[in-house]
RNA sequence: CGGGACGUAGCUCAGCUUGGUAGAGCACCUGGUUUGGGACCAGGGGGUCGCAUGUUCGAAUCGUGUCGUCCCGACCA
């Protein structure tokens, strides 16, 4: 990123911390054109680098939901008053930041319409036309689509007015297979997570107060980003008997009686661009994981204009056979450009792999392939090339993980107390694991004085404590705690 | 929505205290020389100083209002 860090060696470990972090963080993602802000408040407009982010994403997600048994359609837009009304902690929880249209045409609404904060309720409104008998179920659909919470607070692709996701709702005869169907996505999310994004993730349950409006139980992948907060990378819900009692979801079971469906829904947002983006960035930028990375390999010509063609002509071909071989590849020939300001450039953009291909390779019958990740200059020949290129995606793609898993793994801490707590988070931040007795005054205390809320209640490793650490009663959980984005 | 800071060229900012013809670096355009880690020379284009309003002969500069951004709190994928 900066003129100075060639002085310094191939440095990747470094990331501005504190204050400077989501200064740097701006700074990255503007620099490399994923984003811009739109004139209206909140809002963002995804560039052409940043939104094939999300469709790459999409694409691998998508491939999960339907191994999974799910189909995609698509709710509209605009939600009825009338809708929210109907379940009462739904509409607590999402009033607050909802945008209303109150008029159109010219003339007002009898009824005002809620650009839609998410779906629980048209979903709910559509399958109890949908469903009527036991034969119906599961029913399991999923949609792409933008959904708008007017939040206080923004930052780019976290935490935006609207915002890009999908959200899927699924209907089941009763609650063992609802809640299978619930962990099964949480489960798709986490494969997704880390073995996609390269972003390891601590699964586990939310706290009654991080629950999601309606649910019955909520679950989470959490993420650590490198200034030590934490991003909630997925949710999935288990919504019981909630939404189908709202919106009368009921069935004709196999003993010819009326039943309640019971509920899920799930959904993940681009809010995992600002994850993927503060988990592997550093000192010279973005670093994308090679698996949804818009370009995986720059090819980037180098030489005085007498070699130029030949140089060139070499390029097209391993370009195409790049191509051919499925890699996302580019080429910036640009002679008016200097290799080096190029090399910086896309060290910046966080592209995986740069290939240089000169005069002296032309030679050797060889070209150099570069690591964003490591650092590491690879001469291979030009006959093992596409091969030589898979490897060392694959290879990015480890030592991403490895990198993030080893950051995370050196900022989760075991406390006893919420002073030590607080000790912590200061001196080292990141996660702590800790003892809690299951009352909310003492989850308040606790971000009252450290700022840290309840993450979740990780799957592993499970309830290894016993005694809260506020009120030192016993504990019925342990509990992540971190400060969150 | 409360507390603080800031809005001047595409970007980063200077100028404001003490009112008097709009500035720099980078980026951009043209021509040439360059090309293995952010090249160089010469020439050029670009801003109703966020917006509105007040004071003044005269406002980027002073006052008021407003909108926007950032930081700190409450809300959140």
């Amino acid at each position: 990123m900066s003129k100075d860090s060639k002085d310094k060696g191939f440095v990747t470990e470094i990331t501005p911390q504190g204050e400077d972090f989501s200064r740097w963080y701006i700074d990255v993602i503007k620099k490399a054109e994923l984003m811009d802000y739109s004139p209206v408040r909140g809002c963002i407009v995804f560039r052409p680098d940043g939104y094939e982010l999300w469709e790459n994403m999409q694409r691998e997600l998508d491939q999960r939901f339907k191994d999974t048994g799910h189909r995609n359609a698509y709710f509209p837009l605009f939600i009825p008053e009338s809708f929210f009304q109907k379940e009462k902690e739904h509409v607590e929880g999402f009033n607050p930041e909802l945008p209303w249209v109150t008029e159109a045409g010219g003339e007002k609404l009898e009824e005002r319409l809620a650009v839609r904060p998410t779906s629980e309720t048209m979903f709910g409104h559509m399958y109890s036309k949908w469903i009527k008998s036991y034969r119906d179920l599961p029913m399991l659909i999923n949609q792409w689509a933008n959904v708008v919470r007017w939040e206080k607070r923004t930052l780019p692709f976290l935490r935006t007015s609207e915002f890009l996701w999908q959200e899927g709702h699924t209907a089941h005869e009763d609650e063992v297979d609802a809640r299978k169907e619930t962990m099964t996505m949480l489960d798709v999310y986490t494969d997704f997570v880390q073995n996609v994004l390269a972003i390891p993730v601590i699964k586990g349950q939310k706290t009654p107060s991080e629950r999601f409006a309606g649910a019955v139980d909520t679950y989470s992948i959490e993420a650590m980003m490198r200034d030590g907060r934490a991003v909630q990378a997925g949710t999935s819900h288990y919504l019981g008997t909630k939404f189908a009692v709202a919106f009368d979801i009921k069935y004709l079971s196999r003993q010819n009686t009326q039943e309640f469906c019971h509920t899920t829904s799930w959904g993940v947002s681009t809010r995992l661009i600002g994850a993927l983006i503060m988990v592997h960035g550093d000192d010279r930028g973005l670093m994308l994981p090679p698996k949804v990375a818009p370009t995986q390999v720059m090819m980037i010509p180098i030489g005085p204009p007498k070699t130029r063609e030949q140089v060139i002509a070499k390029t097209d071909e391993l370009y195409a056979q790049l191509k051919q071989a499925g890699v996302r590849v580019r080429v910036d020939d640009r002679a008016d450009v200097s290799p080096g300001w190029k090399f910086n450039e896309y060290e910046m953009r966080g592209i995986p792999i740069r290939l240089e291909l000169g005069p002296r390779d032309l030679e050797n019958g060889v070209c150099v392939l570069v690591s964003r990740v490591s650092g590491e200059k690879k001469q291979i020949p030009l006959s093992n090339l596409v091969a030589e290129v898979q490897a060392m995606l694959d290879e990015v793609h480890r030592q991403m993980y490895d990198r993030a898993l080893k950051f995370r793994e050196e900022h989760f801490f075991s406390v006893d107390t919420l002073d030590e707590l607080k000790a912590k988070l200061e001196e080292a931040r990141g996660f702590a694991l800790a003892g809690w007795c299951g009352s909310e005054a003492c989850e308040k205390q606790v971000k009252e004085e450290s700022g840290a809320t309840s993450r979740n209640i990780p799957f592993e490793p499970a309830d290894t404590k016993h005694k809260c650490l506020v009120c030192g009663d016993v504990a019925v959980h342990t509990v992540a705690f971190a400060r969150a984005y």
